[in-house]
RNA sequence: CGGGGCGUAGCGCAGUCUGGUAGCGCGCUUGGUUCGGGACCAAGAGGUCGGCAGUUCAAACCUGCCCGCCCCGACCA
């Protein structure tokens, strides 16, 4: 490909609308376009990459065993109405009426179309396991789209479903996906990190989550040096830790004047946050949930979520609390009437603590669970950091940054039941069919593999994912031997197979040279009439600062090669 | 949806407070000189100042409403 006929510019101002590196470099290589929030047109380059991630994930599901099919993106709302999910979807689906005011929606996912698909075509055991996939556009109307393609409300996602007659079976697929998805990313040249997940309001029994660590990360995950446990952090469980547990006392009254907080307690009472309890109030679909917790952890709201079962959870907001007759500051477990009370498992972790006495500049002491308080549910409902104790070896956690760019979740029998696909076993006897499914995220990928490959000057491609291989890049003057050199080796570099992106444009040396840092194809090859006078090139990984001098003669061949050894 | 920021040429920005004929840099076009890490000279092209309404002799600038984009949070199937 010649520069000069390339649609799409580089720009040497980074733009303003872009805070991630990955969506600085998308712009400034003129390799996206940004339509509308969340919605951007693939220019050349970045289409050609995502074609050979794209190749890379089919063949690996193919591999797999994986059957490619494509499914609609227009999928009527009744469906969704029928599996439940229109309305745990709520405004993220997108919603609109075709001329004869039936409800379409633009398919975010597409469990519910295969679910049926199944339901019809798959009738025996003998018909299992099945795994189709496909790769396909998806529209999710995101509250907040983010970072270019990391977060988009049109994007391209590759979804494999699996089929299996029971438990044992999908966790043969469940397995042969891990292994596939592993393959992917090191095969796109990428590092992620298998984590242990949260599988959100539908989930089944295992859940892995594919995570490139980085700092514009979405995630945090969790991660001992020890042991090797990983898991996100809205998943991760660790180790809290006893405090101390002296027979239990009296309940006593302590004057905290204008103490509202842990930190003002610890430094007023000379104690320690571990010997205190903290309450954090939350909305629950609308109901009031008094949330106890020990003074030096945080509340994981995902934990707290699932064990709730609620759909919707926020902060109550300070005229809620008030409206509960409760003093926000010195609010108390004890002695509520008629409030839901939510209790981490860390009120058992001693006896004896400081909790607030519900009027202002008061606190108790010696409060004991459950002598002193009630609580509906005690969980779990902890937030790992880094720096908390593994649950498994007890060594401190390490916490990164990381985008999700992939995750893998046992459905079990959720969509099949509602959505009748069973099958007959060999008794004769009908079963639902147990399901799982696969995301990965194409376009997302895309990004996190920009923002895991860069460095100031640019963009540092793994070469299977590179739009290109070899950037072609005479210090010009036209009708010269230079000239002439280079059109012959770009001629024979493309006999060879190779993808050469060809800086056929007359500029200055130090223009082409930084242009070819920002797009970051692999290998540079420069000719100018220093080279020539060697009847050599100069070779130049992307990655390395050093370059080769080399001979023209026989340059394809010994650029094939160096290029086959990286893909 | 809550909080914050922004909207002026393809890109980055100034001008808005204090109303008076829209500017700078990059990029682009043409010609010339340069040529190993973002050269130089000369001449040009390019704008409904996000939109609508209002105030005014006069609005990029003041007022009101609306729209869009970005960031933090909520949310993330």
């Amino acid at each position: 490909m010649r520069l000069t006929k390339l649609f799409g510019k580089t720009q040497r101002e980074i733009p303003a609308e872009a805070d991630t590196i990955s969506h600085q470099l998308l712009l400034r290589t003129g390799m996206v376009n940004q339509v509308t929030a969340g919605v951007y047109t693939i220019m050349p380059l970045a289409w050609r990459s995502l074609k050979k991630i794209e190749n890379i994930v089919r063949d690996e599901m193919n591999k797999a065993d994986g059957q490619e099919i494509t499914m609609p993106v227009l999928q009527p709302l009744e469906l969704w109405q029928k599996s439940g999910r229109a309305e745990i979807l709520g405004k993220t689906l997108f919603t609109f009426n075709d001329r004869r005011e039936h409800s379409l929606i633009l398919g975010p996912t597409h469990e519910e179309v295969v679910t049926e698909l199944a339901a019809r075509h798959v009738q025996s055991y003998r018909d299992l396991p099945l795994m189709v996939y496909q790769i396909q556009t998806k529209f999710r109307d995101e509250p907040r789209p983010r970072a270019g393609l990391v977060r988009l409300r049109e994007f391209v996602m590759k979804d494999l479903y699996s089929f299996d007659v029971d438990e044992a079976g999908v966790e043969i697929s469940y397995q042969k996906m891990l292994q596939a998805y592993e393959n992917i990313y090191k095969r796109c040249g990428l590092k992620a990190i298998i984590v242990e997940a949260d599988s959100g309001a539908i989930g089944g029994k295992f859940s892995h989550e594919f995570m490139l660590p980085t700092e514009s990360g979405e995630d945090t995950v969790i991660s001992c040096p020890k042991c090797g446990y990983t898991a996100n952090a809205e998943k991760a469980v660790f180790n809290k830790g006893a405090t101390k547990s002296d027979p239990p006392a009296a309940i006593e009254e302590v004057a905290t004047p204008g103490r509202k907080t842990i930190e003002e307690l610890e430094a007023f009472l000379k104690i320690s946050a571990r010997q205190t309890l903290k309450a954090v109030f939350y909305m629950a679909d609308n109901k009031f949930v008094f949330v106890v917790i020990r003074g030096d952890l945080l509340v994981n709201e995902i934990k707290l979520k699932n064990a709730l079962h609620c759909q919707e959870l926020r902060l109550a907001t300070d005229a809620e609390v008030k409206e509960q007759g409760i003093v926000a500051g010195s609010a108390s477990p004890v002695g509520l009437k008629g409030i839901m009370v939510v209790a981490d498992d860390s009120v058992n972790s001693g006896t004896n603590f400081i909790a607030g006495g519900n009027k202002p500049d008061l606190h108790i002491k010696n409060v004991n669970y459950p002598r002193d308080f009630h609580a509906d549910i005690v969980a779990d409902i902890g937030l790992a950091e880094a720096g908390s104790r593994c649950a498994k070896c007890n060594s401190k956690f390490g916490a990164v940054r990381g985008i999700e760019v992939g995750h893998i979740f046992v459905l079990g029998t959720i969509y099949s039941t509602k959505l009748g696909a069973n099958y007959i076993d060999a008794a004769g006897v009908s079963h639902p069919i147990v399901m799982g499914c696969y995301g990965l995220g194409l376009s997302r990928l895309l990004a996190a593999a920009i923002e895991q490959h860069h460095d100031d000057k640019g963009i540092i491609w793994p070469m299977p994912i590179a739009p290109y291989q070899v950037y072609l890049c005479p210090l010009y003057r036209e009708g010269t031997k230079v000239a002439e050199t280079a059109e012959k080796i770009n001629a024979e570099l493309e006999a060879a197979g190779l993808e050469v992106l060809f800086d056929d444009r007359l500029e200055s040396p130090g223009i082409k040279f930084n242009d070819a840092d920002l797009y970051g194809i692999p290998l540079r090859i420069t000719i100018s009439p220093r080279t020539l006078e060697k009847n050599s090139v100069e070779v130049k990984w992307r990655a390395e600062k050093e370059a080769k001098i080399m001979p023209i003669e026989g340059i394809a061949s010994v650029i094939k090669q160096m290029v086959s050894e990286k893909l």
